[in-house]
DNA sequence: GCCGAGTACCTTGTATCACAAAGTACCTTA
DNA sequence: TAAGGTACTTTGTGATACAAGGTACTCGGC
């Protein structure tokens, strides 16, 4: 038998709120898209949206991540005065950004489907041992 | 009306491959954990099923991420030879690590629900405008 | 006019992570 | 002892969520 020698730990922790930020990554980049799919918004609708569907973003996120999208082709967005503040952006999905939203789409599907299919074949042991 | 002025662009440029690679991450930790949950297994094992699954990981990717979950304590592991190679690291799960399992899928549940209810917001839309 | 409060958008720095690619180590067979 | 296959590891890169702090515009009270 071979001798392994055990590294001391470099202490990464983990915690259950950075693995849910880890599983909304690239998740939220698709929720945007839908949202803007529907008609023109500015930033804090799309907030109100994803705070209602219990999808916790923050302004430091969602700012970056539609200059992002503006910047690949996939938005567009005007200057609207609003009044009651400065003006707002409104943004609007780009032909690109449609096709783009269908692959994410797919992407999804099949991947909420992957991850099932391994759940449950868990679910399935679970069962069976009992 | 306030003068805007629009940067330059820095050419973040986004494909939907990377969409793809964001939209795994977070969720691969999650796989893992659901399979060694269920019994030992090495990595090749884990590769098999995930791509089974067509989850697809390479080594890059999942040795780091078995080292992670090991350094938080959420696996551990032993040395078995084989009888056709070098001696494999077969992999268990820890009581912190099914604690930490059930959190996380908690987080599925609640993401592919609020995600669908996004989804299916923009459906009814596109119904109701035909 | 000026100031504070509210709204909206932007930027910088940090930590985390997937992946590619290259490397190390072990085992069997010939 | 050399070749080929298996298994695990490491390094460097690019992407990104977030916290925290900043800029800019509007309105109402004084």
């Amino acid at each position: 038998m071979t001798l392994i020698h055990h590294h001391p730990k470099p202490d990464n922790s983990m915690n259950i709120e950075n693995a849910q930020v880890q599983m909304r990554k690239g998740i939220l980049e698709f929720c945007i898209l839908h949202i803007i799919s529907r008609g023109e918004v500015y930033a804090s609708d799309m907030l109100e949206e994803l705070t209602s569907a219990k999808i916790m973003v923050v302004e430091g996120t969602l700012y970056p991540l539609l200059t992002r999208l503006k910047n690949s082709g996939l938005l567009d967005y005007k200057w609207v005065e609003s009044s009651s503040g400065p003006p707002r952006k409104y943004y609007v999905i780009t032909d690109t950004g449609k096709e783009f939203l269908d692959g994410m789409q797919i992407t999804w599907v099949e991947l909420s489907e992957s991850v099932n299919t391994i759940i449950h074949k868990s679910e399935a042991l679970k069962k069976t041992s009992l």
